[in-house]
DNA sequence: CGGGATCCCGATAGATACTG
DNA sequence: CAGTATCTATCGGGATCCCG
């Protein structure tokens, strides 16, 4: 007899269904821009190329780690580029690909529908606590 | 003599940035659609209303805790209306309002873009990754 | 200046079991 | 059928220290 299939048939949807969903665009993109820094950083280098601690100090708050971490999977994904500059000390500089740029835009897409329907969203949130 | 002042102004620091970031409605909006359930709860309910254990059954692998979850919280926010029939037994359906049709139109160009550049960002991964 | 390495903690997702 | 309650393991993220 076929023992726990009910609990091994769940959990064999679920990882076919994770597989499936990290292998979609559109999720893996989500991820990316939901990190609490990216869209901060990519924010920050719409303006312009900019030094690590200059970005630092624009982003108040935001710890070498993630700053660090951030950068380095933006880098990754081809969406910045990072240009080591030797000297005493050393310079670093950060500034976003055209990819990049264009991710920015998206962004800016997300902008305007937050903006446009933000107050709905807070309407509907008080109503709803109100009752 | 002021002590830790270091610590604690970049302790104010965050705590202001964070409180900034939490009130800019694009951090809202990425914060709410970034949601892992989220996404395919929305695009899940574009096709028409849906009973909530079809929705359980159509996105195979989440448990019932985070769809009431996700389902609330999209509720709270007027992205959906939930409609109780009383019977036996008891039906509820899920249903995207207006706001929530057009939150979906915006998943809809995140969309656009993660199939238009996915390949870019693979690619400068492997690189990457290769060097 | 621009990080890397390490430790640690709170939040949270998910499994499981139960209920009207 | 449509949830709720509880418990636990994991893990992102910050603090801290150190290096080139």
């Amino acid at each position: 007899m076929a023992t726990t299939t009910a609990a091994q048939r769940r959990e064999q949807a679920r990882v076919e269904y994770d597989a499936f969903v990290r292998n979609c665009p559109t999720n893996q993109l989500l991820d990316r821009i939901s990190d609490k820094w990216v869209s901060l950083v990519v924010c920050a280098l719409a303006e312009g190329r900019m030094r690590y601690s200059d970005l630092g100090r624009k982003i108040a708050g935001v710890s070498p780690k993630m700053l660090t971490q951030t950068l380095r999977s933006l880098e990754r994904d081809g969406l910045l580029t990072r240009t080591v500059t030797p000297a005493v000390p050393v310079r670093v500089d950060y500034e976003l690909t055209p990819l990049g740029t264009s991710l920015f835009h998206l962004l800016g897409a997300v902008k305007d529908w937050a903006e446009a329907h933000i107050e709905q969203v807070n309407e509907a949130r008080d109503q709803y606590d109100a009752s």
